[in-house]
DNA sequence: ATGGCTGGAGGATCCAGA
């Protein structure tokens, strides 16, 4: 699937690397992304299965936690060089949820943003500061002046058109209104939602829950984003949700986001 | 649905997810 002189970065809420394996290497050789940010990895360090990837010619970098969590960057023929690994401004964080490097020509950040629920709570309290930490961190990376996209799970509903019924999840973290302000600052600093831009109508999910039979009846909302600083989305072509991989056996409940910019 | 699945840890159920 790839395209001559352009590049593509792909975003996997992937629930359980182990679990999932031989469903994440299908899919890459599937749509053959240039860079693909996984999220939920729910590996130590130790147990992440490079060599696979390898085998199919990308090379890794990543950061694991046992049990639950974990983020990982993967690159087609291309080492990822490492730049930040976790967000400052909270010295007890623990959880495995950040990780950004060059590659390619381009800063990528790949992040799994707090769930928050239950909220109100402390739970979503750590929600809530670890935006405002990410905030933070985006503006270092913009004053860096780099091309520069942040991609990942950010457990946020950005608007009532990403759901297919805002009643279902009214009570939710990831549709409060504080959650959506969060959200909405990053947007108000300058950085663009492809998704969203080139689906103004809403109506595009990435995510619909095991339960209740969710997939079926599509009864699903959008909160894996990909946030382009100015300068890439000038360069933004295309961008998309590969759907049909929601639909497979031992699917993830999230199905992959992706865009497509000029080289 | 106050949780109807699922993955991971551990070795029975519990936590966590969204």
């Amino acid at each position: 699937m790839s395209q001559a002189g352009t590049l593509k970065l792909a975003s996997f809420n992937i629930n359980g690397i182990k679990a999932r394996l031989p469903r994440l290497l299908e899919w890459l050789e599937e749509t053959r992304p240039q860079v693909a940010c996984l999220q939920e990895i729910k590996t130590q360090d130790e147990g992440f299965p490079a060599e696979a990837f390898e085998k199919i010619g990308y090379k890794a970098i990543w950061h694991g936690q046992k049990g639950f969590n974990g983020v990982a960057i993967l690159a087609d023929g291309e080492q990822p060089v490492e730049v930040q690994r976790g967000l400052e401004g909270d010295p007890d964080d623990a959880h495995s949820r950040y990780l950004e490097a060059d590659v390619f020509g381009v800063r990528v950040v790949c992040i799994y943003l707090p769930n928050g629920n239950p909220q109100p709570g402390p739970k979503f309290d750590y929600k809530l500061r670890w935006m405002e930490r990410l905030r933070t961190r985006m503006d270092a990376i913009w004053a860096e002046e780099v091309p520069a996209l942040v991609l990942g799970d950010y457990n946020v509903i950005p608007h009532d058109r990403d759901i297919w019924d805002k009643r279902a999840m009214a009570d939710d973290a990831l549709m409060q209104p504080a959650s959506r302000d969060a959200y909405a600052r990053l947007l108000g600093d300058g950085w663009t939602d492809a998704i969203g831009l080139h689906h103004p109508r809403g109506g595009i999910w990435t995510f619909w829950d095991y339960q209740a039979g969710a997939w079926p009846r599509d009864h699903g909302f959008r909160i894996d984003h990909a946030l382009l600083s100015p300068e890439l989305a000038d360069r933004l072509v295309e961008s998309g949700v590969d759907k049909a991989y929601r639909g497979r056996e031992k699917a993830s409940d999230h199905a992959p986001v992706w865009v497509r910019l000029r080289a």
